[in-house]
DNA sequence: CGCGTCCTTGAACCGCGTCAAGCCAGGTGG
DNA sequence: CCACCTGGCTTGACGCGGTTCAAGGACGCG
């Protein structure tokens, strides 16, 4: 992990806190936080390892995912700016999840017992962050159903539209704002990469998606969502 | 839905809060609280209705599930007496599961509005709130996992786990302190309730479970964890 | 004791996981 | 700037696990 611990003042600083502060309490916080720079690619905590506070995601992408049998992922969750990685863990709690930066990203540290303090003392803050777990929960209660209820072409669709929904797409010419490779779009579904090729390729030809080389550009939300009606398929965008 | 509504002042009211307020909150509370009794597969709340506050389960055993195409059943989750069920609700806010007494079960229903109060002014229960939110999606994202790997065996041993170590076993006989039926389990694990029958067959053939009549009543602990012991299935028991 | 509901068992089919082989994009080094 | 090389992607064939459909059985309630 070869991070660059910056530490400075920077503008949109722990964005998820700063927004739900006063300023006095922003400061303290401020002086205690660490800001860290992540490559893709690189892990950000590993399942396994010590929890010694929160990240708060301040720009880029992360997946968050568990290994398991014959180390085959599973991911959990995708994550973008403004989101929370971890947990404020209590003892020797070790994480039972890793987070992987999926391109350029910085996250902000906060340790325990800054956190802890920090909630003892402004309610607002506290209340928030159990609403964004809370959130998650039903989100994840949600993706459960479809991972043991939608046939391979479904669970596709809906991991297609769950991405666009998290990584968004770049205005102007409306492509696809990220990628996630082969395996990680099986990963999160839960199917082999053979298949996603295969359904990705009939998706191709009924004008579903646009791929350009091997990158998904383009997906026709319209038209995926008709794969998925019968589910109803929630909104997953967070709302800010 | 035939509940009778007592609100009297009861010894384990609100057990979750009592244990994390002041006399002079709970106080407050014990006003507000609306204590609500059910009978089994009564509905406490059902998804698609509105979010008007949180109910907290003072003795019985509830289910939480989701429907899905065809009227499938999800359950996300089983929960006994000091657990929470749903969510602090906001504006127009509605329900994306349902949660079914599965036995005779007493909860305690809290309206957003004193929630809110209570967590203004109480920073340890909006941190223990937080936490349980934040515990349940650790244990939700585990089992989503579980869902997309293992085989229906496994799945179902698993499922069995789960089940003896949420509802426990009763002291002295050691059998096996509630049931479900296999239509449940099978919601439970998103298998079909026919696979269910053949593989509990199968397992009390192993002697890895016993049945009286069709009620399940003794698991093999160890014997079914060495089905599922490449997965290194984690604890589910909830600490107090 | 009778009926309804849940459970059990069998058989057939097929979706998808598995294995294997070849391809292509994109990065690297000359 | 091109040629190579490597890791990801694509495609095909095959077989099994698990869903589906169907019929019969038994538990437990009234």
């Amino acid at each position: 992990m070869n991070n660059k611990i910056t530490c400075k003042e920077c503008d949109n600083a722990a964005c998820f806190i700063k927004r739900r502060c006063s300023a006095e309490w922003l400061k303290k916080i401020e002086l205690k936080k660490i800001q860290i720079e992540h490559k893709a690619k690189d892990v950000i905590f590993r399942e396994g390892g010590y929890v010694e506070g929160v990240y708060f995601i301040q720009k880029g992408k992360v997946k968050i995912a568990a290994k398991g049998a014959d180390n085959k992922e599973q991911i959990v969750r995708l994550a973008i700016e403004g989101q929370i990685l971890g947990h404020r863990g209590s003892g020797d709690e070790k994480y039972p999840i890793s987070a992987v930066a999926l391109c350029d990203t910085t996250v902000c540290f906060i340790d325990n017992d800054t956190l802890y303090d920090a909630f003892m003392n402004i309610p607002k803050l506290t209340i928030q962050m159990m609403e964004f777990y809370s959130r998650e929960l039903r989100k994840t209660e949600i993706r459960m159903k479809y991972l043991t209820q939608m046939n391979v072409k479904e669970k596709i669709a809906e991991a297609l539209l769950f991405i666009k929904q998290i990584f968004g797409i770049n205005p102007g010419d409306g492509t696809l704002n990220g990628s996630l490779s082969r395996q990680e779009i099986a990963d999160l579904t839960g199917v082999m990469a053979e298949q996603v090729s295969r359904e990705l390729g009939e998706f191709e030809k009924g004008n579903l998606i646009k791929k350009t080389g091997r990158r998904l550009k383009l997906i026709n939300e319209h038209g995926l969502r008709e794969i998925v009606k019968k589910y109803g398929i929630e909104q997953y965008a967070e709302q800010k």
